[in-house]
DNA sequence: AATGAATGAGACTTCATTCAT
DNA sequence: CATGAATGAAGTCTCATTCAT
């Protein structure tokens, strides 16, 4: 992920683009997008509110990049110790596990996430996700050879995936809304669900 | 669907008033809350802007009346041929079944419902939801009887939900967008995979 | 004052437009103008908006009608009783404390006058009012009087007026809000004191 | 007269501070509040519609600051060349003459506040000032120490001030408007009269 | 390179007035 | 005649973006 501007002092620089990528992050998990003006960026951030443009083109680059970041983190963090030589099963259990413990340690990511989905601009991200599969990842890989080996259900991906990732991201934003709370028994039992949803 | 406004005309009025909510429904739907002001509301709906008013007291009023009725409807179908006698699992897919349908049949309702969710109304909305449990409604009692009757996993009513409902909505909303193509038999495939995750 | 609309029913009509006048009279007087829309004009009078219409031809005009009304009952006030044939002294005194009294039981009327005074018409009327002295009236003539015979003070009328009524009309505001508490005693030595501002 | 925003530019700042206030105080006192809208001040000021909300919170934060400052110039003005050794008649006199040649060199002084008077927020103004009296002012204690010595007629300060200010400001008015013209001869003999007024 | 004051399009809402019923 | 639903111009205020310093 390389800095989209070139910048003289790399450290001012990437200091001063961290702070409005974390100030943004932090309004728009919190307040969603209506609560999340360029001008009080900028002040949380501790920067002038012209500062902004020039690392992100416009409001709406600033948003997808976020994002983009966000999920990459996602998918780092699902890929940290994962299990490559594995049975299915503990392979999937620990992404699962993964990306339910991260979540609910930085609800600021998944709330940003959730508001980013619906928008303008959510529905072309996903679309390209879906049909711009140029680089398959660990992860579609995982569910291919799964449906391969039968020992998931015989379903396209897009579906397999909202089996499997749809209820775990909802239970964890009911975690951070305290509407449940969640230990690592109840996740154990939650992603073993999600499996069961998969499993032939 | 009760008319909450007076009106001497009955007739015309309910035709404005239909045309009103038809016209904010689709472009909320299509465009977002950010892509619906209440100007081109208007003129979608063909009337003047300040009639709006005259039915609905503002715009959160609006959204709010409409998010009410459709998710009345989404209740309402699911209720419909309901097999209240029936075994666990045909009343389950029965439910999972009529609001897949119903949803891949108004995508504009579905679309409508997902931008409502994210908004400052839309956590107090699921907050009241999962706590004001004042009225236990059929499919909750569903759910706690399978529970009870040890069919289904022991897990709280707000996960059981997520497991259940959170990949249905998703996957209609990929075959809305285009994304998968639902039919009969996939339809029946999803439900009955929902449906394994949430059987001990 | 003859009512400027034709009718056939004049009981009916002249109720109506009586109601009008009342419910314009207290929201003005109790809200300011900003406070009084037509719609909730017409709706404590117990019509239709259109309806005020019929009897004026446009807000402005009712507001003005009201005014005019509302004036000539307080010339009404200080010539009922008015001792023509008395000295200059108890004349006056006579109009003034007939004045206060009037306008400290009918507090909506002075505070309707006070809006009014404050308005694109207010100075317009005054105007009129002072140049336009074709009628003189029993109270200017009382003035003139007693400029001519050297009892008050030799000041043109606007400046004698400003003197006596000026003072008279800010007090009843104050009592009508609460700041001081009029009786009998108090009025005479206010009335008393505006007397003296004019003497010779 | 503090400026009440932070601004690292001052000279440029305080300019168009300045610009907005003076177009808000023409318009609002020859037109009054209805015919002084937001983006007329704006244009009368040469500035942008947004532009005032950087130095104002809002119309009515605007309208307060100005006739906060207004008020503030009228006690200067009366305070300015104050005989606070003089006799009770001289210091009377000096305050009635200052206040009447300021309010008639700046017309739309009294004006705008006139119209301030009527209005919303005129009622409260004048509530406060007349219990709210924590800080007693100079012209207040000249008042009280005249009603102790007896010179005055014993009456409530409230009173008073009609008495006094009442008819000056309706005559300052008048001159305005053109219905009077004063002199230096006919404030005498005005600020006189009322003198005679307040006198025992 | 950084700032933040300035901008003005556009959002929501109100209300005097009209006109079909 | 009376009504009140409908209208749309106009008001207040917000905010993404620009540009002089």
């Amino acid at each position: 992920m390389e800095k989209p501007e070139k910048c003289e002092k790399p450290d001012k620089c990437a200091e001063k683009r961290e702070a409005i990528i974390q100030a943004a992050l932090e309004l728009v998990a919190e307040q969603g997008f209506h609560g999340a003006p360029m001008a009080m960026i900028a002040e949380k951030a501790g920067v002038g509110a012209g500062t902004i443009y020039r690392y992100f083109e416009n409001k709406d680059d600033l948003i997808r990049w976020i994002y983009k970041n966000v999920e990459e983190r996602f998918v780092e963090v699902m890929m940290q110790g994962y299990p490559e030589k594995g049975p299915v099963r503990e392979r999937l259990v620990h992404i699962g596990t993964a990306l339910v413990r991260h979540l609910i340690s930085e609800p600021l990511q998944l709330r940003f996430v959730e508001q980013f989905h619906n928008s303008p601009y959510g529905v072309d991200h996903r679309r390209e996700k879906i049909f711009g599969q140029g680089r398959k990842d660990v992860i579609s890989e995982l569910f291919d050879e799964a449906v391969a080996q039968q020992i998931f259900k015989p379903l396209e991906l897009a579906i397999l995936f909202s089996l499997f990732f749809g209820p775990l991201v909802d239970i964890c934003r009911d975690h951070i809304l305290g509407f449940v709370k969640l230990d690592d028994a109840l996740i154990e039992q939650v992603v073993g669900a999600c499996w069961d949803a998969l499993r032939r």
